[in-house]
DNA sequence: ATTCTGTCTTCTGTATACAAAATTCTGTAT
DNA sequence: ATACAGAATTTTGTATACAGAAGACAGAAT
């Protein structure tokens, strides 16, 4: 994951260093606690005692809990506060719909827009990443096939899409990773990997585009029961 | 459009007074400045001058400013502050292709999940519309066209989809309302309305995803010489 | 015993003040 | 005249202080 927030000035500002402001630290660092279970689903954000943990004052904490707050991460109740966002069965279920369509999306218009190299870092990552499946690493695995699937967005060459991906992956991220799925349904998940770069390296639209819609549909499966 | 900031708690406490809070209001304010153009695309956001416009002290306008940055509105730079994002041809044609899918599964699901009594409601809507038309009232055509595309996303009932399809609406407001479309254009989106409204009261899932995809691949060329 | 009410505490909402960074302006040197 | 350097000003970033709700608790009345 390349993380939501851009270090770099998207565009405009030539190549600008930018040093990370504390405001996407904090935004970070909430996100990170967030989607790793530090701060379970429905717990209150409290401004002043979140804030000693953190080391910083209310006033910039506010600031991110609000960026999170419209990212969907935490429900802001008016005169009480925010609290992290609690996830129903249906809930995921919904998101993975929509995120199956937008990877359908993204697969198609990456057989159009991608360059070679493009395609060539994405051979890597998954070569690297069936390495890592047959040493059984499962966390290395896991990291690489998020990074799969953004960097198959990315080729897609278009903004909206991208964003909109990349901030429900990072939402369904702890719930995937809970799904601790056996040797026989990773086989198949690693066989619809092996699938979809035949198709991107084809640049076969319709064939890639389907086959992304199959592995998110079957991720619903694998996850399932662990929500 | 229902405005994305609830005024009412989502569910949980049952009808709750929500006296909009201050942050509500100056979100809206600022998205409703932006959209309407009364903040030009590519304006610096002054944080004191913008403040004292608003009546409002630096910290609640600031944390406004973060929330839309989130939502995409406008562009954060460390340490310059706030700007309102601009729009290139390209950034509008890929949020137009991103929305065409949400609005293809929103119609499958809605085919499925719709009651009778929401697809009454868009009926009424739908009649209301030509009324429009048929007037040549285009502002009150164009409210109840937007007011129907929603509808519609609700129906599907996927709290997901209805946000990302909110979200995207709303940076399009803009730019849609700019697209005068001469008296044929005009009148083969209507139909392409009427077929819609047809397949929904049929229940016809295809059919709804079809005329949904091509209502959204026509609307580009509608807007397009005007963006 | 229970419920209502009033007070007290705690937390959020907003404003203001101070610090640091960035931009602009000005003066000087080439 | 132009370019560069440095100071002054503006603007953002952060902290803190105060005000106003919301929630908790205790006491009184039924």
């Amino acid at each position: 994951m390349d993380g939501m927030t851009p270090v770099l000035s998207p565009n405009g500002g030539a190549d600008r260093i930018a040093r990370p402001s504390l405001h996407d630290l904090i935004v970070d660092r909430l996100r990170d606690m967030i989607i790793e279970g530090e701060l379970a689903p429905g717990t209150r954000l409290h401004e002043v005692q979140l804030g000693e943990r953190l080391g910083i004052s209310r006033t910039p904490l506010r600031e991110a809990i609000k960026y999170l707050a419209s990212d969907g991460l935490v429900d802001l109740v008016p005169g009480r506060g925010a609290s992290v966002k609690r996830l129903s069965r249906k809930d995921v279920r919904d998101m993975l719909a929509v995120i199956q369509r937008l990877e359908e999306l993204g697969g198609e218009l990456a057989c159009v827009n991608a360059s070679d190299e493009g395609i060539a870092r994405v051979r890597v990552m998954h070569d690297e990443m069936l390495s890592c499946y047959r040493s059984k690493n499962r966390l290395e695995y896991y990291k690489l096939n998020q990074a799969i699937h953004s960097a198959m967005m990315e080729l897609a060459d278009n903004e909206t899409l991208r964003a909109m991906h990349g901030r429900l992956q990072m939402r369904l991220k702890r719930i995937r990773f809970i799904g601790h799925e056996g040797p026989e349904r990773w086989a198949a998940a690693v066989a619809e990997h092996e699938e979809m770069m035949a198709a991107l390296e084809a640049r076969d639209s319709p064939r890639l585009s389907a086959i992304l819609g199959l592995h998110l549909a079957n991720a619903w499966t694998r996850v399932e029961e662990y929500v």
